[in-house]
DNA sequence: ATTTATTTTTAGACTTATCTAAATTATTTT
DNA sequence: AAAATAATTTAGATAAGTCTAAAAATAAAT
């Protein structure tokens, strides 16, 4: 099945409404996420649901169909890849890739995103810290933990951030913290529950409202 | 100026036509490159010579303005680029990177083509032989020499190729010769200009067809 | 130099995705 | 439960890019 790259984005925005509400998803919902009138939304749904890709009745909201559903993880997926392509290839800065990536993932093949992966040597994370789908559209949603849940004694790599603003990532980029770096958590305070941990820098501490920011791996 | 695939995709088509040709592009011809109805041209070169991109005068076909000809060898150098990583980074073939990249060079980007430029360590041709223009647009149309050329008892590499037709580039493949290979020129044959060839793979002989549609550098 | 053939342009129609404004249905409030 | 509000859908319009068929201009042939 072809579809537009409109048609994706829609898919792909359903998506992710209904895996944060977890029911059906409404027409303004999907207005907003995807900037255009709710008129707009209800002509597109008709469209989708004639292409057995979305579950439609008037007035009730859409949810995805399977194969609506395999091809919105598909997406995301080439998404995902990219991003982590811009960051580790090309030395974009983990604020700058989203946008980029909105235009690679719509880009049309069989075989240029298992490549891609290849390449990349398969990895399980995006710069977000959001797993990767595999080619078969499993997802791994093994639980992050935040770095302010590893025990003292414990080494972990750094997989991802939740918050992604500016500052923020200027921030770790001052302690040279960056997507794959290992952290040793030496000891916790319980005074305010900072953390002093060891870096390849040397030992920092982190206060908390950093700590609960950064997506980790154990090790 | 924020153009339209559709847009590119002609400036880019009278671009080749008008190197190919050396004075107007007649709407026929373009019709034919992009695969579509002289009717359809006629409003699109209408377009572009509002957007002042094309001169054009009715019934006298078409040529670039400066400014549309800028823009037509920047998405010549976005194209080339991404065949060069296609090729280099994702195993792709020769005969299999072309179609791709005419989508990736629609994606929009400030900084992507220069960061891709860098981590392709600035390459000076695609994998067909021709030149990747540079930032500022300068194309070096340096003498290549054909393969048919070189002189008994000589070695080469292979930079590129003049014929990108699907069958040449599969024969080229069950020669195993690919961008950068090294050949050796044995011997030459009065007769047909047919040559025999020193390969990675042992000596074969090259009909002069085929020697003369292969780009080198002398060693 | 006229006629014939080819190329190019115009006119009107279609598709995709969008919009505004009005109508309809659902949800809240009282 | 009726009235008011909010959400959704329909109807009609618009812009981009394409098409077919017909008209106009150019090029070729006799």
């Amino acid at each position: 099945m072809m579809l537009s790259q409109t048609e994706e984005n829609y898919l792909k925005a359903i998506y992710s409404l209904a895996y944060a509400n977890s029911n059906n998803v409404s027409t303004t919902l999907i207005s907003e996420a995807i900037k255009t009138k709710a008129s707009s939304v209800t002509d597109m749904i008709q469209k989708l649901a004639e292409k057995d890709l979305v579950h439609y009745k008037k007035y009730q909201g859409v949810s995805l169909t399977e194969i609506g559903q395999k091809i919105a993880v598909e997406i995301v997926r080439k998404h995902r890849l990219w991003e982590v392509f811009l960051l580790n290839k090309l030395d974009y800065n983990w604020d700058e890739v989203h946008e980029l990536a909105e235009q690679l993932e719509h880009i049309k093949s069989e075989t240029l995103i298992d490549k891609l992966e290849a390449f990349l040597e398969f990895p399980t994370h995006d710069p977000h810290g959001d797993p990767i789908p595999d080619k078969e559209g499993n997802i791994k949603h093994h639980n992050n933990t935040m770095l302010s849940s590893v025990e003292t004694g414990k080494s972990c790599v750094v997989i991802g951030i939740k918050d992604s603003s500016d500052p923020f990532l200027k921030f770790l980029d001052k302690l040279q913290i960056q997507l794959g770096s290992i952290l040793k958590v030496i000891s916790k305070e319980p005074f305010d529950n900072s953390m002093l941990v060891e870096t390849t820098i040397g030992s920092i501490s982190i206060s908390n409202q950093i700590s609960k920011n950064i997506f980790v791996k154990n090790l």
